[in-house]
RNA sequence: GUUCGGAUAGUGUAGUGGCCUAUCAUGGAGCCCUGUCGAGGCUCCGACUCGGGUUCAAAUCCCGGUCCGAACGCCA
């Protein structure tokens, strides 16, 4: 439309534009597959098979626009304290960690998978020299699980940093996500007033609770009884998070000194107590943000630890072969860049800040 | 995977055996009105997930399939 643009206090946006000519580009079938005006509300299966109509309301445009401050801050925040970005295979000979399935794929004529995280790549450059990298990248989970938090396909945010034990990386955690609140309150406040968000920048340093705690909250707060060793459920996560709420007034916290055991082999058991290892997870309230630890370093008890997990050292051996001429200590974490944002922004499923979402029903579009 | 719940016009819904040739909103088509609003008024259009069963009678009850949602499990 071409025409003149001129202000007018009846106008709803407060300007309108005077027409001297209209070209049509382009025609509509009708009718539309979902409203866009907000009159009629749409289920969230119907705008995922329509996302091109859907994006054209105002507050799922916002919110995508809000997933790029956040990627674009932790860039920024993590290039700014020297880490250098790096991208690792997505298609992998074996599997990571050997706890979640992996969707195994074609390659040429033998079977391959896709990875399931950065993890073991990460650590590989820690060997090469690259004190701190960090990658934003898709991470496959062949899981059935069926929740309004999990994904197939995900985004994960993975740092990995030499010479460092887990209380420096948390510190970085924390100070990445306390960035990234207020890059997205400062740069986005026009899609968080689209959404009605009224975004709290959350108070650092964020509480650190024990393993040992947090099951006694759990065990005096509810019918469950847990003892030490066990993991923590989803109602477990909720209990401790509702606690923590209540007690602090803040939705970010982390859980450390886990059993060794709960957790994956490359986690360094502490030198006192080597049941406790020197790991931890980043819980919001309402679920698991972000896991991380400091990694073993030692080819031998690295080598032990895969062995103990009834993992075979032998197809480790691309991995292991780094921890032989002269690995740094190191640690680091992965979080979820999707539980991130969903977090951030209440929704109330994880596939409202993916565009297109694959989950165990959903292949397409 | 387990348990529970659901599926009605393009979209979102009402309807728990006969009053259903199925409600309302939104949308579409048309007419009227109108400096502004999600404009308004009127007319019309458009649907019972699929297959089987019970019954004189099924959107409604029963069985199975398909699809969807929630909690849990698993995990980030």
């Amino acid at each position: 439309m071409t025409g003149n643009v001129k202000t007018s206090d009846k106008a709803p946006n407060g300007f309108e534009i005077i027409p001297s000519g209209i070209n049509l580009l382009n025609e509509a079938d009708s009718p539309l597959p979902m409203d866009t005006t907000g009159k009629v509300e749409a289920e969230l299966d119907t705008r995922l098979d329509s996302r091109f109509i859907d994006l054209r309301k105002p507050g799922t445009n916002a919110i995508f626009r809000i997933r790029h401050e956040v990627l674009n801050s932790v860039r920024k925040y993590l290039s700014s304290n020297n880490f250098i970005e790096t991208s690792t295979p997505k298609v992998v000979a074996t599997a990571t960690e050997g706890g979640t399935s992996l969707f195994p794929i074609t390659y040429f004529t033998t079977e391959a998978f896709l990875n399931q995280s950065p993890q073991l790549f990460k650590q590989i450059l820690m060997s090469g020299g690259m004190d701190r990298v960090f990658e934003i990248g898709p991470i496959f989970r062949a899981e059935e699980h069926d929740t309004r938090r999990h994904l197939n396909e995900a985004t994960s945010i993975d740092i990995e940093s030499s010479f460092c034990d887990h209380f420096d990386v948390m510190e970085i955690l924390e100070n990445m996500i306390s960035n990234v609140y207020s890059s997205v309150k400062q740069n986005s406040q026009k899609q968080l007033d689209e959404l009605g968000i009224d975004l709290e920048i959350p108070e650092k340093p964020f509480l650190k609770l024990k393993y040992e705690e947090a099951i006694d909250i759990v065990n005096q707060n509810s019918e469950e009884e847990l003892v030490w060793g066990d993991d923590l459920g989803t109602s477990a996560e909720h209990i401790i998070g509702n606690d923590v709420f209540e007690r602090t007034g803040q939705s970010h916290y982390f859980i450390i000194d886990w059993p060794t055991e709960i957790k994956p082999f490359y986690a360094m058991p502490d030198e006192n107590n080597p049941e406790i290892s020197k790991s931890f997870d980043l819980m919001h309230r309402t679920m698991e943000l972000a896991s991380g630890a400091q990694r073993i370093h030692h080819h031998t008890m690295l080598s032990e630890r895969i062995e103990s997990q009834g993992l075979n050292p032998d197809s480790f051996d691309f991995y292991l072969d780094a921890f032989r001429f002269g690995m740094p200590p190191h640690a680091g974490w992965g979080i979820g860049c999707e539980r991130l944002l969903m977090t951030m922004l209440g929704t109330e499923n994880i596939r409202d800040v993916v565009l297109f979402p694959r989950d165990r029903r959903r292949l397409s579009p």
